[in-house]
DNA sequence: CTACAACAATTGTATATACAAATGTATATT
DNA sequence: AATATACATTTGTATATACAATTGTTGTAG
């Protein structure tokens, strides 16, 4: 992917602009393949990630700030995020006893065994994205990510 | 930015999801900077896309799949994102006399001016997104991110 | 114990995005 | 010329996201 030819300038773009364009362009390859992969299973790549940090409670409870913390996007999304997981049946909500302000959400086991399967999908879906990257890129990649 | 320290997990996570995973991470700290340098101009980084993209064009006028083809994001936004441009006056569209399918859509003198504002803004917020990368780590970058 | 601040989640509203269907125009076929 | 096909954009609808305001609950100071 080369970004002069995709921006069909002739013009140099500066360093940084040009990382950046480059970067936001990577990135579009990248959701939409890792969305499509979730297609099938009708859940947006926001919610596949609830449903993971659930699974990674391992039984115990998130709150909706728990949930927020570990996710990256805003508090506002996450009520109506998990919303969408109840109708589905993939998760379980109800008050917290000990205290009423907040709740307890946690996956159930038809999510756990559809998240099965869409880790599965994920796992396609991220070595197609990946298959031109070497160990040693993607080590290097993780690398200058920590400098942003 | 240490994925593991946001996941909050001891697990050890497969090379190639974490480098995803971290550069959805990386992408949010972006997206959010560059919005936010945007937002005192009440324009949207697609907006701001779509201006510069007419720049490009030196005052030769772009069609709606010019613009698309340029940009990064979908077709039916194009039409919406235009209306939004025009309403605020920074864009002009009229029917293409020799093809009356087409639109001609072309930048203003104001959205010249407003988009010289937004470049200095933006200029600093590259800058400070990207103030602890090398211009020895952009090109890695870069070089890397071919690979895509 | 009352009033007030802080907390946790929800709701409202506006805007953005995705995908499919529809509109209007041009081109090609017969 | 009439019809069908392809093209370029627009519209409809559902869903997603951002930000502010609101609700209900808990903790605390007087």
């Amino acid at each position: 992917m080369n970004v002069e030819d995709i921006l069909k300038t002739k013009k140099e773009i500066p360093l940084k602009s040009r990382t950046l364009i480059h970067f936001l362009l990577v990135n579009n390859t990248v959701t939409e393949a890792l969305s499509a992969a979730l297609k099938p299973y009708g859940v947006s790549l926001q919610q596949f990630n609830v449903l993971r940090i659930l699974r990674g409670q391992n039984g115990k409870p998130a709150s909706l700030a728990t949930l927020n913390e570990r996710m990256v996007s805003k508090m506002s999304n996450t009520t109506r995020l998990v919303d969408k997981l109840l109708l589905k049946g993939y998760v379980d909500r109800k008050v917290c006893p000990s205290n009423r302000r907040k709740v307890e959400i946690r996956i159930t086991k038809e999510g756990l065994d559809i998240l099965k399967e869409m880790d599965r999908s994920m796992t396609k879906a991220e070595d197609l994205i990946l298959k031109n990257l070497s160990d040693q890129d993607m080590e290097q990649l993780n690398t200058l990510f920590n400098k942003f």
